[in-house]
DNA sequence: GATTCTTCTTGAACAATGTTCATTTTCGAG
DNA sequence: CTCGAAAATGAACATTGTTCAAGAAGAATC
C-alpha cells in the first residue's frame, strides 16, 4: 500500500490522506481496525448451540477468513509501529476479545476447571489455530499443505480437546 | 536494518555491500540463513534419550530462541521479497527440517501411527508451538503472558499428547 | 619497472515513497 | 459582496534502496 496509490484511488490529494488519517501508521491502522471487525463478526456468526461444533465453526472460520485476506491477516499481525510508538490500544483489545470467543464454548465444554484457566486454555488455543494458518498458508512453507489445512485443523482442535479430557459426543 | 548502516558497519561503501549480497533481499536472506541455521542447531542440541523430554525441549528451545532473538525469527517467517520473486529453496529446506526435528521423538511416542501422519502432526504441532509462541511474545498481544509461557507451552504439548494417546510416563 | 588488462571499490546520482507546509481553493457568516 | 476560517493541494523535502561510470588496486606480460 501506498499513500500516492490511495490518494489517487480516493481521487484526492496526497495531502488529503494526511489530513485523513495522519501518517502511514494511521492508515495502515484503520485498515487493522476494519480487518479485525469483519474477522469478529465472521466469528461470531458461527453458530453456538453445540459448544463442539462451535470451536470447530471458529477454527474454520478463520481459516476461511485467512484464506481469503491474507495480506489483511498479515497486516494486522505484522505491523510494526514507526518509532516504537505504542500499539493502540483499541485494537488490541478487539483482537483480545475475537481470541477470547472460543472462551464460552471451552467453558461448557469443561464445566469444572477453573474459569480463568479456561480462558488462557482459549486464547492458547487460539494462537495455535493462528500457527498453523498463518504457516499453513505460507506457500513457501509447506508446514501443512492448505488442500488438507481444513481437515487436519478439525483434527487437531479434536485431539486438543480430548487432551483436555472431552470425550466426543458427550 | 538499512545498506548504508551495514555499509558503515562494514567499513566498506554502499556500493560493496551491493557486490556482496546483490541487493537487499540478499542481505535479508543471508541473516535469515543464519538464523535457520542457529535455531537448528539449538533445537538438535536438545537431549533425545527420552522422547517426552525431548518434544518438553524443543518447545522450551524454541521458547529460548524467539525471547532472545524476537527479530531475527519475525524476519525469518515475515520477510516477503520483491517483485514476487521465489522464496530461496534452501532456506525453505531448512526451516522444514528444524520443524522435522519432532518427528523422530513423535515417532517413539506413537509406533503404531502411520508415519507420514506422523510427519504431519509434528509439523502441525510445531506450527502450533510458532503461533502460541510468537503471539505470546508480542507484548501487544497478551494471548498468553509471558511469564506463563513457559509452563503453558509444556501443559499445551502434555495436552496434545495426551490427547494422541500418550499417556504419561509410559 | 613500465604497461596493459582485469577486477574490485567507490560514492555521486537516481528512483521510489513517506512527509511537510506555504499557497490556493472552498465555503459559510455577516 | 467581503472577509475569515477551514480544507485541499501538490511542489519540495527526507529517507532509503539501487545503479553505474569513474577510479583504485591488483595481476600478467614484456
Amino acid at each position: 500500500m501506498k499513500v500516492r496509490d490511495v490518494a489517487e484511488a480516493a481521487g484526492c490529494s496526497i495531502g488529503s490522506v494526511y489530513n485523513e488519517f495522519g501518517d502511514f501508521d494511521g492508515l495502515i491502522l484503520t485498515v487493522n481496525r476494519e480487518t479485525v471487525q469483519a474477522l469478529t463478526a465472521r466469528l461470531k456468526a458461527v453458530p453456538s448451540d453445540d459448544p463442539l461444533r462451535q470451536l470447530h465453526g471458529l477454527a474454520d472460520a478463520y481459516l476461511g477468513f485467512a484464506t481469503e485476506h491474507a495480506n489483511l491477516l498479515r497486516s494486522l499481525f505484522e505491523h510494526r509501529m514507526e518509532d516504537d510508538r505504542p500499539f493502540p490500544e483499541d485494537i488490541l483489545a478487539m483482537v483480545m476479545d475475537a481470541f477470547a470467543l472460543m472462551h464460552a464454548p471451552l467453558l461448557r465444554l469443561l464445566p469444572d476447571r477453573d474459569p480463568d484457566d479456561v480462558a488462557l486454555l482459549s486464547r492458547m488455543m487460539f494462537s495455535a489455530v493462528h500457527g498453523i494458518i498463518s504457516l499453513g498458508l505460507e506457500e513457501r512453507m509447506v508446514a501443512v499443505p492448505p488442500e488438507q489445512l481444513r481437515e487436519r485443523l478439525a483434527q487437531f482442535v479434536d485431539t486438543h480437546l480430548a487432551g483436555l479430557g472431552v470425550t466426543r459426543g458427550a
